[in-house]
DNA sequence: CCGTGATGAGACTATAGCGTCTCATTTCAT
DNA sequence: ATGAAATGAGACGCTATAGTCTCATCACGG
């Protein structure tokens, strides 16, 4: 059961680290139902446990990023199903909103700032497509879907949207914002 | 010089706690230059500390808040204004990003919830303005101008936008959302 | 110049939480 | 059924950090 426990505990570490960032490995061990040597014999230490978490998040949104990549015909296209596919996702990486000493991890920082390129990227194609405003700058692009994701992930975490509302809604004030006044 | 130094050690607590939210006494502190005795002379402790950190933050975007609402005609203009103000006042409450205890410090969960809630009621009264899309939900509304700010604090702090330059495109963004096809 | 109050430096204690280890128990494959 | 592997419970040590206290020093107003 070794894979099964792993699991479980990784399950059990997002929503502990979500309820109290600073969860001690005996909060997560409970929350896991398994003893706390467990955790250890698995992760090492709780820096471990946190990498392989973080791994998991990197993991699971690079799989979904790139299976909506591949069903996009425009760059456009792509942004929107991207964007998406990572709303939906959300549940995998809702924790590091807290995880501070992550931080310190190479390997997940320069992961993270390769989505983040990723991402841009995709902006810049999208822009080159005629769908960016040429005045809104790249940073910007990125900076705003980014926060935007972050906002529909809470939302749908707190139970106030649901997960396909909240992906329509992202997308929808990306193109459209918020207000009824359309620029022509 | 009481009040300079408290005010030093608040200014180099925020500094501190955004490189690293489990930043110690000692860090903030010598950010301070100032002896560790002297933190726990005026704050008690460490948890008084981030206790007067994030007062500090509320009381300053409720300053700001209150400030731009007297100057705007319609709700909408209060929305833009207030929007552009707490963009503006970021780099007091850009630290609460990572403070994680004080999500057990009922005062400032309190504080924080009265804010967003005043958020919610200026986004009704645009959206009786005619400024919001009819099927655009508030909660929605309310959630992804809370992301835009974040995303332009952030980038603001990280000098990737100026001040400016991001309160600009927060409203624009929130207006028109990103794209060059307008809905008419 | 003097005294009061604030500060800095540092010693000291207490505690929380990490990580290790052991041993009995359980689970599972064959 | 049996042996190997995984687990649970818990004791133990260690370190980091919060918080207290003392004392010498410093700044400053009168």
């Amino acid at each position: 059961m070794a894979l099964a426990t792993r699991e479980r505990v990784l399950e059990a570490a997002g929503t502990a680290l979500l309820r109290n960032p600073n969860a001690t490995v005996d909060h997560i061990a409970a929350e896991a139902r398994v003893g706390r040597a467990t955790v250890f014999r698995h992760f090492g230490s709780r820096a471990g446990l946190l990498r392989a978490l973080a791994r998991r998040a990197i993991d699971e949104t690079d799989r979904v990023t790139r299976q909506a990549a591949a069903h996009a015909g425009t760059a456009t296209d792509a942004l929107r199903l991207v964007t998406r596919a990572v709303v939906g996702a959300g549940e995998f990486f809702r924790f590091l909103d807290s995880a501070a000493e992550l931080h310190n991890e190479p390997e997940i920082v320069e992961a993270y700032q390769r989505q983040i390129s990723e991402l841009a990227d995709l902006a810049g194609a999208a822009r080159r497509e005629g769908f960016i405003r040429p005045e809104v700058p790249n940073a910007w692009v990125v900076a705003s879907i980014d926060g935007l994701i972050w906002a529909a992930c809470r939302a749908v975490g707190d139970g106030e949207l649901g997960v396909v509302q909240a992906q329509d809604l992202v997308w929808e004030t990306i193109a459209n914002g918020l207000s009824t006044e359309g620029r022509c």
